[in-house]
DNA sequence: GAAGTCACTATCAAAATGATATGAACGAAA
DNA sequence: TTTCGTTCATATCATTTTGATAGTGACTTC
């Protein structure tokens, strides 16, 4: 896809897409978001190839959504734990969860519940300034230069 | 990637991420979002190859995220409109576009303000239950059966 | 010393991508 | 009435990416 010029466009949302805008990449970011760190987890989890699962952590390391911790010398093994950055783009995976929830669920799903009231959490994104439902009001584009 | 087993998985983000879980799709929807319709506007904003072009409006559409309206019987054209699934991803690009800002955002970048108070909106994902910030507080994960 | 664990790499067929050219159905201009 | 321009595509085909399967290296444990 290229993305080279997605990172250099003035859009916020491609360069948020361009590295991370692909499916495995975003389910590794699940997993990791849910405290797996290891090679074999993410395989299993996810039934993804090895060769491509080495290629898309490598990808997300270089990023810096991942960072590559050691976590024996002997043998020597690493393990993928999230950055700041990829800690962050946990509510982007959160709501992209209610919108599947939303449009893409039939059967049983997995819940999301508040650890502390039990209640199952119910994404929204809001403008911090006006409180406002993303969507509810009107936006107003404006490009550099 | 092999979509079918993803759709078919418990977990919401999954599915959600099964379908328009790659870049130049979700590029579309902000195109779309934006009020572009017709192929040739989405050619030339994305600089996509007509061929790839014609096979994610297609996907999207399927996927029910776009319609296809005539808007012409002489010479006959369709454009593409968001249905109400996909105008309510309009959030989770935003919030991409907030992480891509904060992570991704060397340079000159695209402001959205709010149309009314012209100040630039600050996009968070909360749990509307708690009014709590997605990711400051412990969630608990609920696998059916 | 045989078997198991873990994080990969090698190989290679199959599928997707993307650049470029072309088509089809018209309207309008020359 | 031939030609040009517009719009929504499809055809072709080289390149790139994918994904399935098998194997490897550095250990540890039985």
């Amino acid at each position: 896809m290229n993305e080279k010029n997605l990172s250099d466009t003035s859009c916020p949302i491609a360069r948020g897409v361009a590295g991370i805008g692909d499916a495995w990449s975003m389910l590794i970011l699940r997993d990791a978001s849910l405290g797996l760190t290891r090679f074999d987890q993410f395989r299993k989890s996810l039934g993804i190839a090895p060769t491509i699962l080495t290629r898309r952590l490598a990808m997300l390391t270089e990023e810096g959504l991942l960072e590559k911790q050691r976590y024996s010398e002997r043998p020597p093994r690493d393990e993928y734990v999230l950055t700041s950055a990829g800690r962050d783009f946990l509510p982007v995976l959160i709501l992209i969860g209610a919108w599947g929830r939303r449009y893409r669920g039939e059967g049983k799903l997995t819940q999301y519940l508040d650890a502390e009231t039990g209640e199952e959490i119910e994404p929204v994104a809001i403008d911090a300034v006006t409180g406002a439902k993303i969507g509810t009001r009107a936006i107003r584009i404006v490009k550099p230069e």
